[in-house]
DNA sequence: TTGAGATACTTTATAAAAAATAGTATATTA
DNA sequence: TAATATACTATTTTTTATAAAGTATCTCAA
């Protein structure tokens, strides 16, 4: 993982609501399609993946059950709430918000307009 | 400030040193300077900022001395170290990939390439 | 058949950043 | 002279992420 999760810090929800928005999904899936998206320059850690899951379970931004019987171990799926696919709303145009302050808060170029 | 310090967690030191970049400064300054870059939508809570000017000194990023003899009470003024402009260019590199990344993971767009 | 590795989740304790809160102090100006 | 802007400090709490250790299942190769 190249990039230290700090930059990604406080992304983690809604990395994971982002995946749930395309359907139900569990942990470790969820985690290789991060990993796959970032081209493997990203991937959550366990603890950090599943205590995300109990404060959107928490929070009521997404439910719960267990499911699948696919190979390996049982798996827990998420499914998102319409509260969550609010929140999904929002926190995706704060993004856009946020990108655009801090390509001018990180930036050495003088602004255009008057200081 | 209608965007959420959570979106810009981690950016604190780094928007400090992108500053300090500029050439010596102090909190309040700083601070305003935050705010007219992002028209008012964003600014350090008080707290926050003198925290990060005292994790910033003490790894080495920054130095501080009293002057400046302006409007208003006394002012410790900082300056960026050798150690802190290097960790400047990191950090300006890491937002770059890390604005990609996020653009990658927050979108519910298709990815072109196979999954 | 057995043991390594991938899959899949849990729990507990710790660290770090940011904020809430409250306080100190100076200069300006109405 | 009281309000407001300027400017910094200290203490405590909350939140997020992580380290570390553990449980359990399935597949596959030797």
């Amino acid at each position: 993982m190249s990039i230290s999760a700090d930059t990604l810090r406080g992304y983690t929800d809604t990395i994971i609501l982002t995946r749930l928005m395309w359907g139900d999904s569990y942990g470790y899936e969820i985690n290789r399609q991060v990993q796959s998206r970032t081209g493997g320059a990203y991937g959550f850690k366990e603890a950090t993946l599943y205590t995300a899951f109990r404060r959107l379970e928490q929070s009521g931004l997404i439910t719960s059950y267990w499911g699948g019987d696919g190979p390996g171990a049982r798996r827990r799926y998420y499914t998102i709430t319409e509260a969550g696919k609010k929140l999904w709303e929002e926190r995706s145009r704060e993004w856009q918000e946020t990108r655009t302050l801090l390509d001018a808060l990180l930036t050495l170029e003088v602004e255009h307009e008057s200081d």
